[in-house]
RNA sequence: GGGCGGGUAGCUCAAUUGGCAGAGCAACGGCCUUACACGCCGUAGGUCACAGGUUCAAGCCCUGUCCCGCCUACCA
């Protein structure tokens, strides 16, 4: 902090003056613009007139802040404004105070706006103190501090600056200068942190030169120097750094660095050295007086990046690490913090301290409110890790995060993460039940199935995506992506598979290859979802096989490309296919999956065939202990019977004296429906022939397989429903 | 005043470069199938704010309108 402050003071870009800054009465310090929210509020506007001297003349000014007047130098119009211009040079007289006001003319004042006559405040107003430099005005201070009226407002002193609008308006509406009141709405400026209506208000403060840093951030920006995520931040950003204005860096409160000046009591040398002066340089007298204000917070923030890794020295970390690659922060901080480091990195270190920042959402209430102490309905992440586990809590953030301003995070996703976090845990109990024995390093042969082969190759493409959506920032995306292969693909279709081959005995090929392919899928993901549940899948990952000594410094997965295996993914894609048709087919009509059923399958396409005929049989039994099946080219279906039709292949479980002929026709008849609805928008678009002629060549060849199907599937399902009327 | 973001299932939110709208919760029906009831299986639910336009094709691109939110600004 030290070195930066004076190295910057020697620059010429922190100096000391005596200039407006937003004032907090309440708290008693200067605030920088960045501490001040505006909002619209409702008011009044004030007409007032102010007499003009030795005629009977009188301007009537209008103002939000009529106790201000009590510190007005001025009025002013604009130098053409035909309706007041014979009046610049004159003197107007204050109402109730009686100070004389000169009239002077300045292209500031809008004419369209109010009476088009202003009054000036140079004390209590940013416009009014520039026309107040322009025109040399005097300064009087209307308030204190403390926000009460001052000395120079005679019977109003001492007042409270709200209580003493009051009583200066009744006293206007008495002695006739108050000529009417009108509603009003405009932007009212309250300190962040209080509420407190700020002051603006005139004072010697320490600030910061902030144009030739701004230039340099944009310079680094529109360079590529430094990147932003989502890119609307940059616009953001750029718009801020080309309007930015002096910073006031001085704070009165007690903590915080002090700044390091020093003034010399004899002959007033202002000494900003880098260690502490025990006698002035020029003077040499050992009267000195320290600064008694503090730096803004984020002053020495702003110095992160560097500071906190050994600068001003030339420290091997600091080598290492700056600059670094991301930032990850909110938005909202985007002025406070971001655009700082990129300043000050640049101005210390010759370098922008980061590569990419993201910015992402803050988190919203259940409402989808912005959570504020004010408003009361903050929630403390603390409580919500407590309840539901710090993994899950972090999933569930992650999960939801959007590029959008604000992010809900409601309950249920919360308990969502937890609940795949129990998930996680009981799938890893699952296959280290059965690691009993198991040696990874044995290098015994291995016989994949069609159900290793699928997942590892759906494994590889999850690496893919994962390293991709990293990559991108596409958090969301990666944490459904995990969700949906550990859940789905993993747990509910190869974990239960692979319950087929745990009762085989020890030594055998296919447990030795469930067991390998099993741990290995399990440990993978592990891996890939570690940066997002760090916890969870350190502690599981230490009890299965494993190489490295922790999860957080083990290598990324890479993908394999041999293992990604198309063949293998259409197989078991027919197969969960018709599994989930016996299903659902029975699930609709309320057969349970345990009961003894014959499934008899039919396809014409023998290679389809074959793949059901060799896996079918044997993997249904997952799911339905007692189920027989039969595949064939033709089969006889009975009328009382089940049935589905997934693309070429018929399903049909006769369940004699179990069915409803009506319920299991009404049920056939909406898939038939909804089928024809489908081939006819399907046959629509492939009979226009601007489709055929213009439409990307993969696109009309998916319409037209997918029409083949669908005519398949209607041509079926109408012989279905045809055989129960 | 200027700028930005959003309006999609009952709720909260997704949807790479335009190519048949998804998830979680809630709802409904069925399962205690020895990893998990923080679970399993199944079902239902959408005029993608509104009006035009571009395109073979629009939640997505263009124009306008209406709501909501945010950032920014020295109209007293």
């Amino acid at each position: 902090m030290r070195t930066a402050f004076v190295k910057l003071y020697d620059k010429g870009l922190i100096y000391r003056d005596n200039y407006i800054i937003n004032w907090c009465p309440r708290c008693q310090t200067a605030v920088s613009d960045l501490e001040v929210e505006h909002q619209e509020e409702a008011g009044h506007f004030y007409h007032i007139r102010y007499p003009i001297q030795g005629t009977d003349e009188a301007l009537i000014i209008a103002t939000t802040r009529p106790e201000t007047m009590l510190g007005d130098t001025a009025v002013a119009v604009h130098p053409e404004d035909e309706r007041y211009q014979h009046l610049i040079g004159k003197t107007a007289v204050l109402p109730i105070v009686g100070r004389e006001l000169p009239i002077i003319g300045d292209e500031y004042v809008d004419r369209e706006f109010g009476t088009g006559a202003l009054k000036v405040t140079p004390c209590h107003d940013p416009n009014d103190f520039e026309i107040g430099i322009r025109h040399r005005l005097a300064q009087v201070y209307a308030m204190n501090k403390d926000g009460t009226m001052s000395e120079a407002t005679g019977k109003f002193r001492g007042m409270e600056r709200m209580a003493c609008r009051e009583a200066l308006v009744e006293e206007l509406k008495e002695r006739g200068f108050l000529i009417r009141i009108e509603e009003h709405s405009h932007s009212v400026g309250r300190h962040e942190r209080c509420g407190t209506v700020i002051e603006p208000f005139v004072s010697q403060q320490w600030f910061m030169r902030m144009k030739p840093l701004a230039e340099n951030a944009i310079e680094a920006a529109k360079k590529g120097e430094v990147k932003f995520i989502p890119e609307r931040e940059e616009k953001r950003f750029y718009e801020w750094m080309h309007n930015i204005r002096d910073w006031c860096l001085s704070r009165q409160i007690w903590w915080g660095h002090r700044i390091p000046v020093w003034y010399c009591q004899d002959c007033d040398e202002v000494i900003v050295p880098l260690e502490d002066p025990s006698e002035c340089p020029r003077c040499g007298s050992a009267r000195l007086e320290r600064d008694p204000d503090v730096l803004d917070t984020w002053f020495s923030s702003g110095l992160w990046p560097f500071s906190t890794m050994g600068w001003p020295d030339e420290a091997p970390l600091l080598k290492t690490f700056y600059p670094t690659s991301v930032l990850v922060t909110g938005w909202d901080i985007l002025f406070f913090w971001v655009s700082r480091m990129i300043m000050l990195g640049i101005e210390c270190m010759d370098e922008v301290p980061f590569r990419t920042v993201y910015l992402h959402p803050l988190v919203a209430d259940e409402k989808g409110q912005k959570m504020s102490k004010s408003r009361g309905n903050t929630v403390d992440p603390i409580m919500s890790m407590e309840k539901y586990g710090t993994d899950g809590f972090r999933f569930a953030l992650i999960w939801l995060v959007s590029p959008t301003i604000f992010m809900p995070l409601p309950e249920d996703r919360i308990s969502k993460g937890r609940e795949f976090a129990n998930k996680i845990w009981n799938v890893a109990r699952l296959v280290r039940m059965n690691l009993e024995g198991f040696d990874r390093d044995a290098l015994r042969p291995l016989d994949f199935n069609l159900a290793d082969r699928w997942i590892r190759s759906r494994y590889h493409r999850v690496i893919q995506e994962i390293t991709q959506g990293l990559e991108e920032f596409r958090f969301s995306e990666v944490a459904q992506t995990l969700y949906d292969f550990i859940w789905h693909e993993f747990c509910d279709w190869y974990a239960e598979l692979n319950k087929l081959r745990w009762s085989e005995e020890e030594g055998a090929i296919g447990r030795y290859t469930a067991q390998y392919v099993a741990s290995e899928m399990l440990e993978g993901s592990l891996r890939l979802l570690h940066p997002i549940m760090p916890f969870i899948t350190e502690e599981l990952w230490q009890h299965l096989p494993h190489e490295g000594e922790s999860i957080v410094i083990a290598s990324w997965p890479e993908v394999d490309e041999n293992l990604i295996d198309p063949e293998a993914e259409s197989a078991m894609q027919l197969i969960m296919d018709v599994i989930d048709a016996i299903r659902s087919s029975l699930g609709e009509l309320g057969i349970p999956a345990n009961r003894d059923v014959h499934i008899l399958i039919q396809s014409s396409d023998p290679a389809q065939r074959a793949v059901l005929e060799a896996h079918l049989p044997i993997y249904i039994r997952a799911f339905m202990r007692n189920a027989q099946v039969k595949i064939a080219e033709t089969i006889s279906a009975p009328k009382e019977a089940a049935s589905a039709v997934v693309g070429n292949v018929e399903i049909s479980i006769p369940l004699i004296g179990l069915i409803d002929i009506d319920a299991e026709r009404q049920r056939l008849t909406k898939k038939l429906n909804k089928a024809i609805q489908d081939l006819e928008r399907t046959d629509r678009m492939l009979q226009n022939p601007a489709f055929l002629e213009r439409a990307k060549p993969e696109v009309v060849e998916q319409r037209k397989n997918q029409k083949e199907e669908l005519t398949n599937e209607v041509e079926k399902l109408k012989r279905y429903v045809r055989m129960l009327e």
